[in-house]
RNA sequence: GCCCAGGUGGUGGAAUUGGUAGACACGUUGGACUUAAAAUCCAAUGGGCAUUGCGCCCGUGCGGGUUCAAGUCCCGCCCUGGGUACCA
C-alpha cells in the first residue's frame, strides 16, 4: 500500500475519538503524570503554525509517559475572555460569546487534525458559567479572608472580627492597608459602615483607589499598551491618569512565600530570577524625616507605624542603604505624593503645579526609562535629616514613583547614580560617606558617577565612621529605632493586583452594594451570569458596560457591581478545574486533587513569566491555605517554548512605476520594498503569473529579472496578516500530513528558542517519513516484515537509538530526537533491514512523534490494540558495547589525525603508542614534547614547543 | 533605562560535564533512472590557498583573558527578541 497519510490520519483520529483513547481516569495502580499547555485565547485568525509548537512537544511527552506506564492527564481548554472579541462586538454588535465560540470550534477542528492526545471530555472554557462560577466562588473566599502575618497564612475574616471584639487591632499582625489603632470598645461602638470600612483594609480582595489610564472620550480605562504618549492608540484621544475605585487582590501578602516557593520548583533559573526580580525583595529601613522646624521630643519618640496625627508633619522613606543617611542631602517626593500640596511654599506653587500636571500623565515606564531626561522642582520646603539634624531641601521629580516604597526617597547623590545625576543637574551638594577599599576620600564634584557598591568604609557619618557598610547598616537601624524615627523593614517591589476591568466580556463580580458598602452574594446565587446589554460600550456617564444591563440588581433590589474581572481571573486556577471539570458541587473534589495533585510538566510562552505564573501561584497558595489543594506550588516543572516567527518575502518596485526589479539588482534602481504573500514565493523565486493575479494593481506589472528569475528578498518578522507571512497548519497537513507536520515543528530547532518558520525544510522530513514507511514494505509497496533474528549490527542501531531518544526526551530536546530517527532509518535502510523484532520496537519509539503512521504500522504488525498503551522498549547496553575507540589526536589543541585504540588500553600505553605512530612524526620532529594529555575515550592532546631545536638531538 | 534570553556555513540547526566545530536536514551543483516530468537514488558542498601526494591557513556577533584544550568559562562591548504590572 502506498503511504496515504490522509486516509491513515483520518482513520486513527476517528478511532481515538470513538474509543476515547486518551480519557484520563483516576487509577491508583499507576503513578499519575499531569502535562499541561497554557491554554490559548481563541483568536479570530485561527491557529497558525506557532501555536502548536508547545502542544506538539507536550503531546509527545504525554504519549511517551503513557508508554512508560504513567497515568497521564493531558487536557486542553480555552481562555475565552479577551479584548479582541469585545472590540469586535463594539464594532459589529455581535455578542462576544458568538465570536468566541465560533473561534473555539475552529481551533478545536485545527487541533484535532494534528492528532493530539487530549482528553477533550475535560475541556474548560473560562466564559462558561459552570466554570466561572468557581472563579466567583474563589473571589468570595478572597473577600472573606485576611492574611495573618503571625501564622503566615490566610484566615477567615470572622476570626479577625472576634479578635477586634476582644482586643481591638493592637495585637493583629496583618498584611493590610494603613489602619489606625483601635480598642475592642472602640470597635464595638463603630457602626456597620465604619466596621466594614475597617475590614476592607484587611480583606485579600479589597476595594481601594488605584491609578488607571482614564480616557474621557472613550469613557473607559485603557491598558498601558493601548496608550501612546498620553493618547489612546485607537482614535488618538487624550488619556489621563486618574484614581479610581478598583478591586484589588492582596498578592503582596504572599510576597515572601512566592519568593521562597521558587526554591522548591524545577524551573529554568532565568525564569525564577525574573520572578525574584519582579517580587523585588529588599531589606532596609523605613525612616521618618520631620519638617523643619524640628518637632518636639515627644512627637519624635511616639512609636510607629501609621499615626494619623503624624501624617502631614513627616515624610516616610524606604531605603536599602540606611548607612548612607549622613550623605542624604535632599529628598525627592513623587509628584503625585499627597504631601506635595501641603508642603509647597507659595512662591513655588505655580512651578510645582505645572510640573505635577506634566509628570502625572507620563507613563511609569517613561518615567523610569528616561534616565538622561532629568526633571524636577523644588517645593520650597525643608526637612530635617534625623541623624545629624541638618536641613535638607525637598524636591519633587518623576523618577520617584508613587507605587514603590512610600513614594518618597532620601537622596544620597554620592552613592546612587540617579540621585547623583539629579544633584549634578540642579547643583545640590554631594557628600561622600562611603570610601571604596584602598581608596581615599575625594571631592565628589570631580566624580563621573556615584559609587553605588555595598563595599567600603563609612566616612563623614558620625557614630558609624570607619565601619564596613554591612555593619553600618545594622548600626544605623538600631540607632533610628532608638531615636524612634524609623525601623528596619523589608520592602517588596511587587504590587497588589488590580482586579477590576471596565469591560463587558469578563466574569461579573459576585458583589452587590447596600448603602454603598460591598457585600458578597450568597453561594447559592452563583454563578452570577453575565447579563445581556444593548451595546458593549461604557454608558454616557462613563460607567462600565454592565451598567447598561436591565435589572442588574439582586433579588432584594440592591445594585450589583458593574466592573468585570480581568483576564487572569479565569486563567489563574484553570489547571485545578481540569482535575474534576464536571463537579457542580465544588471547584474540584478532594479526591481528584489528592490524586492529580500538581502539574508535572507545564508548557507555555515566556511572555507569561511574571504575569500569569505569579498570579496562578498566588491563587494556588491561597487555596492551599484554605486546605483545598494539597500542593502549595502548582507547577513542578516548567518549560517555555519559543515563538515561531514569520519569514516575510519582499518584491522591489521601482519608485513611481509598476515595474519590479529582482533582489540582487535592486540597488541599481530607486525602489520601494513591498511585502508579498509567501504563498506566491518558492525558494525565494516569485511565481510571476500568480503575483499578477494576486492583487488587481499588479495585473500588468513588469519585471526586471536576473537569470530569467525574479528573486525575492526576505526578512524574519512577527507572523502577521499584514505582513503576508502567516502560515496556517491546515494547508501543510493537507499536503504532507499531520505526522510530518509534527515532526517538522520539532525538527525546526530547540523547543525553548525563538525560530523563524520556513516551509523549505518540511520536504526533508516528508522524505524521511516515506522512507520510514518503506522499511515496512517491499518494492511493490506490500507490507512485509520478516521473523528472522536480527543481526548484531541491527540491534546496535536500534539500541543506540533507544538510548539517545530516552536521553533527549528527558532533557526535552525534541529536535535531536527527530535527527536520531533519521539516522536510524537511514542506517536500517542501508542494511535493508526487514526484521520484525527491530521494526516493531522502532514503531513504538516513533509513535509519540508520529502517532498516526505508528498506529497503522502497529496494526499491520499484527497488534489489535492501540499503540498508545504499548511499552517503551528497554535499552540493553550490551548491544552497543564497543571494543575500540577512535581517538582524535591533537597537537597543541589542533586535531591532526585519528587513531583507533582498544577502549581498555591504559593511558601509559596509549602515550607510548601515539608518539611512535607514523602519523605523529610529522608533528613531533623538530619539536620538544612538553606534555601529553590523554582523556580515556575522549581525546589525546600532545603539547609540543614551537621552537625548532636540534633535530639530531631529538631523535 | 531595568530584568531575562539569544547571536555557529547560503538556510534551520548539532556539538549533553571545557575535549574531533558544522551531526541531521534544507538549498545548491553534478550524475543515475525517465520520451519528459514527478518521485527515488548516488556524489560534492564553511571560507581561502594549493591541487592530484597529501596538505596548509582562517573560522562559532566584536575586543580582551583563563586553559594542554574555549562555541562552551571570565571581563568589556555590539546587535536581536521577550517582559516592564489592563494585549494574550
Amino acid at each position: 500500500m502506498e503511504y496515504n497519510f490522509n486516509e491513515i490520519e483520518k482513520k486513527w483520529q476517528q478511532y481515538w475519538a470513538e474509543n476515547k483513547t486518551y480519557k484520563a481516569k483516576i487509577d491508583y495502580n499507576k503513578p499519575k503524570y499531569y502535562v499541561l499547555d497554557m491554554f490559548p485565547y481563541p483568536s479570530g485568525a485561527g491557529l497558525h503554525v506557532g501555536h502548536p509548537l508547545g502542544y506538539i512537544a507536550s503531546d509527545i511527552y504525554s504519549r511517551y509517559m503513557r508508554l512508560k506506564g504513567y497515568n497521564v492527564l493531558h487536557p486542553m481548554g480555552f481562555d475565552a475572555y479577551g479584548l479582541p472579541a469585545e472590540q469586535y462586538a463594539i464594532q459589529t454588535g455581535t455578542h462576544p460569546e458568538i465570536t468566541t465560540y465560533k473561534n473555539i470550534d475552529r481551533y478545536k477542528e485545527q487541533l484535532n487534525k494534528i492528532g493530539f492526545s487530549f482528553d477533550w471530555d475535560r475541556e474548560v472554557r473560562t466564559s462558561d458559567p459552570s466554570y466561572y462560577k468557581w472563579i466567583q466562588w474563589t473571589f468570595i473566599q478572597l473577600f472573606e479572608h485576611w492574611y495573618n502575618n503571625n501564622t503566615n497564612r490566610a484566615e477567615h475574616i470572622n476570626e479577625l472580627i472576634k479578635e477586634f471584639e476582644t482586643n481591638g487591632n493592637k495585637k493583629v499582625q496583618a498584611a493590610c492597608c494603613e489602619v489606625r489603632e483601635f480598642t475592642a470598645d472602640e470597635w464595638k461602638n463603630l457602626n456597620e459602615k465604619e466596621q466594614q470600612e475597617i475590614l476592607m483594609n484587611y480583606r485579600l480582595a479589597y476595594l481601594s483607589n488605584a491609578m488607571v489610564n482614564w480616557c474621557p472620550v472613550l469613557g473607559t480605562v485603557l491598558a498601558n499598551d493601548e496608550v501612546q504618549d498620553c493618547f489612546s492608540e485607537r482614535g488618538g484621544h487624550p488619556v489621563e491618569r486618574r484614581l479610581m475605585k478598583q478591586w484589588s487582590l492582596r498578592i503582596t501578602a504572599y510576597a515572601q512565600r512566592l519568593l521562597d516557593g521558587l526554591e522548591k520548583i524545577n524551573w529554568f533559573e532565568s525564569l525564577k530570577e525574573m520572578q525574584r526580580n519582579w517580587i523585588g525583595r529588599s531589606e532596609g529601613a523605613l525612616v521618618r524625616f520631620h519638617f523643619s522646624p524640628t518637632p518636639s521630643k515627644e512627637e519624635k519618640t511616639t512609636p510607629l507605624p501609621f499615626r494619623e496625627d503624624l501624617k502631614g508633619i513627616c515624610i516616610e522613606v524606604f531605603t536599602t542603604r540606611p548607612d548612607t543617611l549622613w550623605g542624604a542631602t535632599f529628598m525627592v517626593l513623587a509628584p503625585e505624593h499627597e504631601l506635595v500640596e501641603k508642603i509647597t511654599t507659595p512662591d513655588r506653587e505655580e512651578k510645582v503645579m505645572e510640573y505635577i500636571k506634566w509628570a502625572k500623565n507620563r507613563s511609569e515606564r517613561e518615567r523610569i526609562a528616561e534616565i538622561n531626561n532629568i526633571t524636577g522642582e523644588f517645593t520650597g520646603a525643608y526637612s530635617i535629616n534625623p541623624v545629624n539634624g541638618k536641613e535638607i531641601p525637598i524636591w519633587i521629580a518623576d523618577y520617584v514613583l508613587m507605587g514603590y516604597g512610600t513614594g518618597a526617597i532620601m537622596a544620597v547623590p554620592a552613592h546612587d547614580s540617579r540621585d547623583f545625576k539629579f544633584a549634578r543637574h540642579f547643583n545640590i551638594p554631594i557628600i561622600q560617606v562611603v570610601v571604596k577599599d584602598g581608596e581615599e576620600l575625594s571631592d565628589p564634584f570631580s566624580w563621573e558617577d556615584s559609587y553605588d557598591s555595598k563595599e567600603g568604609k563609612m566616612v563623614n557619618s558620625g557614630i558609624i565612621n570607619g565601619m564596613e557598610v554591612k555593619k553600618a547598616i545594622k548600626k544605623t537601624i538600631n540607632r533610628i529605632e532608638e531615636m524612634g524615627v524609623g525601623y528596619g523593614t523589608v520592602n517588596y517591589r511587587l504590587r497588589d493586583a488590580i482586579f477590576s476591568r471596565q469591560r463587558y466580556w469578563g466574569e461579573p463580580f459576585p458583589i452587590y452594594y447596600k448603602n454603598g458598602i460591598p457585600y458578597t452574594l450568597d453561594e447559592s446565587k452563583l454563578p452570577l451570569k453575565l447579563p445581556e446589554v444593548d451595546k458593549y460600550l461604557p454608558t454616557e456617564s462613563g460607567e462600565p458596560p454592565l451598567a447598561r444591563a436591565k435589572n442588574w440588581v439582586t433579588d432584594e433590589g440592591y445594585p450589583l457591581e458593574t466592573n468585570t474581572m480581568p483576564g487572569f481571573a479565569g486563567s489563574s486556577g484553570y489547571y485545578l478545574r481540569y482535575m474534576d471539570p464536571h463537579n457542580d458541587k465544588e471547584y474540584f473534589s478532594k479526591k481528584a486533587n489528592n490524586y492529580w495533585r500538581d502539574i508535572d510538566l507545564y508548557l507555555g510562552g515566556d511572555e507569561h513569566a511574571t504575569g500569569h505564573l505569579i498570579y496562578a501561584r498566588f491563587w494556588n497558595m491561597f487555596l492551599y491555605d484554605l486546605g483545598l489543594v494539597c500542593e502549595e506550588e502548582p507547577f513542578k516543572k516548567l518549560i517555555n517554548q519559543g515563538k515561531i516567527q514569520g519569514r516575510s518575502s519582499f518584491v522591489y518596485r521601482i519608485t513611481g512605476t509598476n515595474k519590479f526589479v529582482s533582489y540582487n539588482i535592486r540597488n541599481n534602481y530607486k525602489t520601494n520594498r513591498l511585502h508579498v504573500d509567501i504563498n506566491l514565493v518558492d525558494n525565494d523565486i516569485l511565481n510571476i503569473e500568480a503575483f499578477k493575479k494576486w492583487q488587481p494593481e499588479f495585473c500588468d506589472a513588469e519585471f526586471i529579472l536576473e537569470e530569467g528569475k525574479y528573486i525575492c528578498g526576505w526578512e524574519i518578522e512577527k507572523m502577521s496578516k499584514s505582513k503576508h507571512n502567516v502560515q496556517n497548519p491546515d494547508d501543510l497537513i493537507e499536503k504532507y500530513g499531520a505526522d510530518t507536520f509534527r515532526l517538522y515543528e520539532m525538527f525546526l530547532g530547540p523547543l525553548e528558542s525563538h525560530k523563524p518558520w520556513d516551509t523549505k525544510g518540511i520536504e526533508g522530513v516528508f522524505r524521511f517519513i516515506k522512507k520510514f514507511w518503506r522499511l515496512y514494505h517491499d518494492e511493490q509497496n506490500n507490507f512485509y516484515v520478516s521473523d528472522e533474528t536480527p543481526t548484531k549490527e541491527e540491534l546496535k542501531i536500534l539500541h543506540k537509538t533507544i538510548k539517545k531518544i530516552q536521553e533527549d526526551i528527558k532533557r526535552f530536546s525534541f529536535n535531536t530526537v527527530v535527527s536520531t530517527f533519521m539516522i536510524c532509518v537511514n542506517e536500517l535502510t542501508d542494511l535493508k533491514c526487514t526484521k520484525k523484532a527491530i521494526l516493531e520496537d522502532l514503531t513504538v519509539l516513533i509513535c509519540s512523534y508520529a502517532p498516526h503512521i505508528a498506529e497503522e504500522l502497529w496494526l499491520l504488525l499484527g497488534n489489535n490494540k492501540s499503540i498508545t498503551y504499548a511499552t517503551f522498549p528497554v535499552f540493553n547496553k550490551e548491544y552497543i558495547k564497543e571494543n575500540t575507540f577512535i581517538y582524535p589526536v591533537s597537537f597543541n589543541g589542533k586535531m591532526r589525525f585519528k587513531l583507533e585504540l582498544p577502549v581498555d588500553m591504559p593511558v601509559k600505553e596509549i602515550e607510548k603508542l601515539v608518539v611512535s605512530d607514523d602519523q605523529a612524526q610529522k608533528w613531533i620532529i623538530g619539536k620538544q614534547i612538553r606534555k601529553i594529555i590523554i582523556v580515556p575515550k575522549k581525546i589525546i592532546n600532545i603539547v609540543v614547543n614551537q621552537i625548532v631545536v636540534n633535530n639530531q638531538f631529538l631523535k
